[in-house]
RNA sequence: GCGCUUGUAGCUCAGCGGAUAGAGCGCAGCCCUGCGGAGGCUGAGGCCGUGGGUUCAAAUCCCGCCAAGCGCGCCA
């Protein structure tokens, strides 16, 4: 089982390692030379499965013309029951072809697997923890906060397919001054529902959903908070508010199939002392400083463009003071190896003096990667809707998500790489939702439970097929692409980004549909239709899986 | 002004050092007396923003320029 769960991209490798470790020993090549052999994969089929420009690259070392040079080491490469053929094409290229009698075993080891194929041990278990939309609950969720939950869910759950022990978290901004504006205006809204005359502060948010929010408080208290001082009234009704949007961010999230294993407050890095761990270990670094009636991060200092004020002349600390207090709290206190943050493009300014506060603290600001989730413009056709949470006119996400569903939205925020700005045309979304790559994938996927369907009416079962038997070009393609998965999930691991999990969705579905169009799966051959049913239901794991990963469903009827 | 990101087919986007640059949509055709045609096949369509450089090899790396978005608060 180890065996099959190694990628054969690396077998490979490994084969090609021990031909240049003897071409090395023959005298061919220098030692010294020995460089990392990595693996491609050649866009033509005649090329092969897997190619190394190695010998290209160390054809001026050795002093030899890389064609030549290809096929001595060619020659040194040991047989091995994937490999059916290795050659060297011109102008120094490696080539290697698997093996169909390999390929077609790979069938059986799918089968056997289940839904843990694609799994690989990238992370041997590590935690990570990823932090993602933590939006201040002053507001709902809009589209551009869709993106990220987006983002993040799938990459938690290609982090876990590749072997890390992965902590997903929801920050909540309660504190700070965003949240007093917040209380402000909600209260403003509490008074005109009763009739009060009370404008919304100047600076203050005015967004019909705090009228509702106004009214229904209005309705369930009465003047009750009227009664109070309003120094007690403001936080006590602001407090309810936020509880409410909370709960209605935490909705809209699920609705799209974003949850989180722990929603964290800010409120209790002040509770637990931490804020204060966080500012005493920098204060012992000698990275603080009182300047203006104020404290400095003197991140000039460690190479930063410019200081930054932790905390105000006022006594309040600002954004990214807290920020370092729960950063502190992430590596510290929890210890966690590694930490994904992935924050909107706004944020983009801020990602060097975190990674600066956090060396300023000891970590080593290599465990902290901060994911840019670019700018989503949303629109209708022509006309441009703007998306600022302060001016009424706000789509929410959950809107859109009624609008397109789930699985639509999810995987048009997928398709494009996270560093990418992207148009989310409504009314495109809802045209060409029949038309969407999103169905040509699910379809595979019913076509797949119709076949295995028919084929029990048939009284078929998936039993005792010979996989030998699969032998078509069709079914051999299907095959490759099956076993690319764990490739996939690597890329993903490794770039933290999950645009290519829709891609190679998308290839296995029309792998999978040409399959269907040009290989009769229930046929009057009884030995042939059942080793293709277990094709069939090797490639509905795989492509179920690829779907479950993106967090997009893969339905068995349409 | 400085920093980050982006500029690839009509549109939306992949590819980010390798061998003839890809997909979906759109457009022009073709394919069912069998497992759901939400499918398959063929075709048209690209000086990979622009000018230099590095390399055996550049859409991919480096520098300049042009264009777009976002940052550069004792806001978050």
């Amino acid at each position: 089982m180890e065996l099959t769960r190694r990628m054969v991209k690396y077998r490979i490798s490994e084969l090609l390692g021990e031909a240049v470790q003897q071409a090395q020993e023959k005298g061919l090549l220098h030692s010294a030379t020995t460089p990392e052999i990595a693996m491609e994969r050649p866009q033509l089929a005649e090329h092969g499965d897997y190619a190394s420009s190695l010998p290209l690259k160390l054809a001026r070392g050795a002093g030899t013309p890389p064609l030549p040079l290809a096929e001595a080491i060619v020659a040194l490469i040991p047989p091995a029951p994937e490999v059916e053929r290795a050659w060297a094409a011109p102008p120094g290229f490696i080539n290697f072809s698997l093996s169909p009698a390999w390929l077609v075993g790979q069938v059986d080891a799918i089968i056997g697997q289940e839904e843990d194929f694609g799994n690989i041990d990238l992370g041997g278990g590590s935690r990570l923890q990823i932090e993602f939309v933590s939006v201040n609950p002053t507001g709902p969720l809009h589209i551009g906060h869709g993106r990220g939950a987006v983002l993040g869910s799938t990459l938690a759950r290609v982090l876990g397919a590749s072997g890390h022990r992965v902590v997903t978290e929801y920050y909540i901004n309660d504190a700070g001054t965003q949240i007093e504006t917040f209380h402000r205006s909600l209260f403003a809204r509490y008074q005109q529902a009763l009739g009060r005359e009370s404008p919304v502060p100047e600076d203050g948010y005015v967004g019909d959903y705090l009228l509702d929010l106004g009214r229904e408080l209005a309705q369930e208290h009465g003047d009750r908070f009227l009664l109070l001082p309003q120094e007690e009234a403001m936080p006590e009704l602001g407090r309810m508010g936020m509880e409410r949007m909370l709960a209605r961010i935490r909705s809209d999230l699920e609705l799209l199939g974003v949850t989180f294993a722990r929603w964290f407050s800010e409120g209790d890095l002040y509770r637990d002392g931490q804020y204060q761990k966080a500012m005493q270990l920098l204060r012992q670094g000698g990275f603080v400083e009182e300047r203006e009636g104020a404290l400095w991060f003197a991140s000039t200092a460690l190479g930063e463009s410019k200081d930054n004020v932790l905390v105000r002349s006022t006594g309040a600390p600002t954004y990214f003071a807290t920020d370092i207090a729960y950063h502190y709290n992430k590596f510290v206190e929890r210890g966690f190896p590694r930490v994904i943050n992935i924050w909107g493009a706004d944020h983009q300014g801020h990602i060097s003096r975190m990674k600066t506060a956090a060396s300023a603290m000891g970590v080593d600001s290599a465990r902290l990667n901060v994911i840019i989730s670019q700018m989503v413009t949303l629109r209708r056709g022509e006309e441009i809707v703007k998306i600022s949470k302060r001016s009424g006119d706000i789509i929410t996400l959950r809107e859109v998500v009624d609008e397109v569903g789930p699985d639509v939205c999810r995987f048009f925020f997928l398709t494009r790489s996270p560093d990418a700005q992207m148009d989310f045309d409504l009314e495109l979304a809802k045209k060409h939702s029949d038309e969407n790559p999103v169905y040509y994938i699910q379809y595979a996927h019913t076509r797949m439970c119709g076949i295995v369907r028919h084929a029990a009416e048939k009284g078929r079962e998936l039993e005792g097929g010979d996989v030998r038997l699969l032998s078509h070009e069709a079914e051999q393609a299907l095959i490759r692409k099956l076993l690319l998965l764990p490739e996939v999930v690597e890329l993903v691991t490794v770039t933290l980004e999950p645009h290519h999990l829709p891609r190679y969705s998308l290839e296995l579905a029309a792998a999978f549909h040409d399959f269907y169009t040009r290989c009769r799966v229930v046929s009057r051959d009884k030995a042939l239709t059942d080793a293709r049913l277990k094709l069939v239901k090797a490639s509905q794991i795989v492509l179920a899986r690829a779907l479950t990963l993106m967090g997009v469903t893969a339905p068995e009827r349409m």
